[in-house]
DNA sequence: ATCCTCCCCTAC
DNA sequence: TAAGGTAGGGGAGGAT
């Protein structure tokens, strides 16, 4: 291909060139009269199209197939949800959207054969003069020093001036394009600074992609969904405890003598360590061991100062607050220093300048000082070398999932707390199981690290408080186990600031009182700590400093909110923006009832207003600055899920607020006043079993792209060819176990969006059921007086004698089995899989594997094939292993 | 006493 | 640049 011949077509390019949003319609217009002529058009996705002349995008399965006639490994990306990128390099930076590689067949060819992977060096980047700034951007973006190296030395040769392209025309000022070494378009980039606010039409979304809060608030809801659904499911089994002596053994941790628990309980709190550091670190194994955290922020480099900011007159502001709650707990202001989360922050454009917050930090960070919730340019101060890592938002669900899945096969005595952190009661899985808590805590840890990669801790005590601390003591990497004996001088020493529940207002409120840390607070009356605290506050704290804590864990959680607010990018200059917004956020609020399937009465507006004296400007880029919270509430006769009834009525407060829309800097809608809605019909029935009859069926459902847009990391699993499977079961494209079933639960739904997440090790690969199908004859069952009976209810209504039975009757029936009569007996055997009947399921399948292998046929041994493989589908599709026989 | 509304605080 | 969300517990103070 000449380059001429790869030169853009002006429309095609003009598509790309232009404001997405702008030119929807136009490009639809575009599309379908080109797409028939020419074929040029790769992919259409939510209107945006991919033009690129002389060649077309694979669709995502097109790769998949491609990769796999060239026998390569590959990777794919998703990006925006909709763009599908491929590539054989392993580790793309597709995130930072510095380089996109797509692949092209001559390429794969090209790279086979000269026996190299694609690189760098394949693509050239083109860019205008306004795309200067990005790229020094991208020289001083983190990554690891090799690829730095490689960037700085490619750099000056990549910047081609744009009009050497001959297109500038076409495309706005400050977009640059990303071309292959044969001139090909890959992919144009805007580096138009204007600021992108509220206003913009697709400012929520994006936002919340990018909203480590909004991520981490959604995913643990559904955590907490996800155990009160399992705790539905009749069917549900514990596979864990098969084999967990055994893996105990292979630990070698048995421990000698036995522990004592305050109350004789054993609580067990589990929370991964660093998390969100721990995942991303899975990509970025070169930064093991350094201080890292993970942000927004690329580190180091100097930001452009905005007009009009002025931090230290914001920053004053929240001094003065803080200073005013002091003085109301008693401190005297004078004498004592304030520290607030402000603290230590450059000024904008300042190598410390940075208000990018920091989501985690690993343990050599928090040795300099550094927390998570702090700011870059503050962590910076206290630790210049501080590395950072890109937010990995798949990998936390993920991993996450698997964290949840794992424990559940212990027990669902779960009280969810967020994403990577759970209570769990482990007093009578400890006795029936006859393990100690150390072995326990070994093993678990052991598992959760080897499939997610990820270390975690765990605490034990006697209530939750105690596990909690525990887990704290732990970390990191650790468990630690708070038995009765030690609870005493354990919590003298613990610091007030570190009970849950205990912040920073509550602490500092303590301290003006005399105590920081437990032991002194032991001193204190209930009386005269509930007299400063409040009632239940005091009551509270009284206990906790003595390591008490009554509050059971609560496992089946109901929700009595549900809220959506955005107090990021807000920047209105007319009321009807603002209206525009509210009515986003009310159609946001309406899609969570309906997945919680709930109505509500009260309906609550939030406002964050700039406060008088706050600077317009604020320190932070697009943050909320220094603020006044308005809240207004109306209740209605009715309970609504209605977006538009929602909308109507929070307009009617807005109004009723009368609030200048320029000077709004947070917005949010809640609903309150909960009703359930009534959905017993779907719940009729265990998500195991209907899983398991409709499997098949269930099968097609899944969207292409949602194969693969997440695609799993455990280590274990191989990157196995793609190749779609044909009709036979595939147990491993299902999301894991426990298996949850779309029809039925509403955590169905919500799973859907966020746990995509398989980590299903085994690969099962089994085309028998094609084969099986040539034997198939014209239907005739077993022969046996009770055909009429089995035809109509299968065998589920026969008991396990009389299956046994049939199938003695049916082996020496002396005829070739028939299909129908195999896919019954493998439809009873999942049965007795959903039913915990895994014993006899065992002696069943001995037995049928035993009188075939008498019968010593090819036939019959292709049934048994075909049978056992089914099962184990099942079995990894419920237990997420595989049954175990002796050969 | 108990409930309601409007906060504040905390956790992740 | 930066992506400061979301849910629950509970206190203060007024209405019942
Ligand atoms: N202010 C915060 C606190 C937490 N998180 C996110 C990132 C964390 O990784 C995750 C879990 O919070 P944890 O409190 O469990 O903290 P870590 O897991 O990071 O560390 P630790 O080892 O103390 O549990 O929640 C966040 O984004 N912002
Ligand atoms: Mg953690
Ligand atoms: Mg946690």
């Amino acid at each position: 291909m000449s380059r001429q011949d790869e030169k853009f077509s002006d429309n095609g390019f003009e598509a790309w060139g232009g404001y997405m949003q702008a030119k929807i319609s136009k490009l639809e217009e575009q599309f379908s009269s080109k797409a028939s002529k020419e074929n040029q058009v790769s992919n259409i996705f939510k209107g945006i199209s991919i033009f690129v002349n002389g060649y077309t995008v694979p669709t995502a399965d097109e790769l998949k197939d491609l990769m796999a006639q060239h026998g390569g490994v590959y990777h794919t990306y998703q990006r925006h949800e909709d763009i599908v990128i491929a590539s054989n390099l392993p580790d793309t930076k597709v995130k930072n959207m510095t380089l996109t590689n797509i692949v092209k067949p001559e390429w794969i060819t090209e790279s086979i054969a000269s026996n190299r992977l694609l690189d760098y060096k394949d693509f050239l980047l083109y860019s205008n003069k306004h795309s200067q700034p990005k790229l020094k951007f991208q020289k001083s973006t983190r990554m690891s020093n090799d690829t730095k190296k490689k960037e700085e030395l490619l750099t000056d040769s990549w910047v081609k001036p744009m009009n050497n392209l001959d297109i500038e025309r076409s495309l706005p000022d400050s977009s640059y394009v990303i071309v292959d070494s044969t001139n090909s378009l890959i992919d144009i980039k805007n580096t138009d600074t204007s600021t992108k606010t509220a206003v913009d039409p697709n400012f929520i979304s994006e936002f919340y992609s990018n909203s480590r809060l909004h991520h981490i608030s959604q995913l643990g809801a559904c955590f907490k969904q996800y155990i009160n659904d399992l705790r539905e499911e009749s069917n549900y089994i514990f596979t864990a405890h098969i084999n967990l002596r055994d893996r105990i053994k292979s630990y070698n941790c048995h421990s000698s003598f036995s522990m004592n628990f305050e109350y004789n309980k054993v609580i067990m709190h589990i929370d991964m360590d660093c998390f969100f550091v721990s995942v991303g670190l899975r990509k970025h194994p070169e930064l093991k061991g350094k201080p890292v955290a993970v942000t927004h922020s690329k580190g180091g480099q100097s930001q452009t100062k905005r007009s009009g900011v002025n931090r230290s007159v914001e920053f004053e502001l929240y001094r003065q607050k803080q200073a005013g709650k002091l003085t109301k707990a008693g401190l005297d202001v004078n004498n004592i220093e304030i520290s607030t989360r402000i603290d230590n922050i450059g000024d904008e454009g300042n190598k410390f300048g940075s208000m990018s917050e920091i989501a985690s930090c690993s343990y050599e960070a928090r040795a300099k000082g550094i927390c998570n919730g702090m700011f870059m340019g503050a962590a910076l101060r206290l630790c210049p070398e501080l590395q950072t890592i890109p937010y990995d938002f798949d990998g936390y669900k993920e991993v996450a999932y698997t964290l949840y899945n794992t424990i559940a096969q212990y027990t669902l005595d779960i009280e969810a707390v967020s994403c990577d952190e759970m209570y769990v009661h482990c007093t009578d899985l400890l006795t029936n199981l006859d393990v100690s808590p150390e072995d326990f805590a070994t093993v678990l840890r052991e598992e959760i690290r080897e499939k997610t990669g990820c270390p975690c801790s765990t605490g034990f005590g006697g209530n939750r408080l105690q596990a909690r601390l525990a887990t704290k003591q732990a970390k990191p990497n650790g468990q630690f186990f708070l038995t009765a004996n030690l609870i005493e001088d354990f919590m003298f020493d613990i610091n007030l600031k570190d009970l849950p529940g205990v912040g920073r207002q509550t602490s500092q409120k303590l301290e003006s009182l005399g105590h920081q840390t437990c032991g002194s607070l032991q001193s204190l009356t209930l009386a005269s700590l509930q007299q400063h605290l409040g009632n239940k506050t005091g009551a509270q704290l009284f206990d906790q400093c003595r390591g008490r804590d009554r509050n059971p864990l609560t496992y089946h959680t109901v929700r009595k909110s549900v809220s959506a607010e955005v107090n990021y990018g807000i920047r209105f200059e007319t009321n009807d923006q603002c209206y525009h917004f509210l009515n986003q956020l009310s159609i946001e609020v309406q899609s969570r009832m309906q997945q919680f399937k709930v109505k509500g009465k009260c309906i609550t507006l939030k406002l964050m207003v700039r406060a008088e004296e706050a600077p317009v400007e604020t320190a932070k880029y697009l943050g909320h600055g220094f603020c006044d919270v308005i809240n207004k509430s109306v209740t209605l006769l009715e309970a609504t899920n209605d977006s538009q009834i929602i909308l109507q009525e929070v307009i009617s407060l807005c109004k009723k607020l009368n609030i200048d829309p320029k000077e709004m800097r947070g917005i949010g809608i809640q609903v309150t006043k909960l009703e359930q809605l009534n959905d017993k019909l779907q719940k009729s029935k265990g998500a195991i079993s209907k899983f398991l009859t409709n499997v098949t069926k269930d099968e097609r459902k899944d969207k292409p792209n949602l194969c693969m847009k997440n695609e799993p990391v455990s280590p274990k699993r191989p990157l196995a060819s793609p190749r779609r499977k044909s009709p036979s079961r595939s147990p491993n494209k299902r999301k894991g176990r426990p298996p949850k079933n779309s029809k039925l639960s509403t955590s169905k739904t919500l799973m859907d969006k966020f746990l995509q997440c398989p980590a299903i090790k085994n690969e099962f690969k089994s085309p028998i059921k094609n084969k099986s199908k040539d034997i198939e004859e014209p239907k005739k069952n077993i022969e046996n007086i009770e055909t009429e009976r089995i035809v109509k209810s299968g065998l589920l209504g026969f008991s396990w004698k009389e299956v046994r039975e049939l199938l003695r009757a049916w082996f020496d029936s002396g005829q070739p089995p028939k299909q129908c009569d195999v896919d019954m007996i493998i439809s009873y055997m999942e049965n007795m899989i959903c039913n915990r009947n895994i014993d006899k399921l065992y002696i069943l399948l001995n037995f049928f594997r035993r009188r075939i292998q008498e019968i010593n046929n090819e036939i019959w041994n292709e049934v048994l094939n075909y049978v056992l493989e089914q099962v184990q589908s099942a079995m990894l599709v419920v237990y997420n292993k595989r049954l175990y026989f002796e050969d």
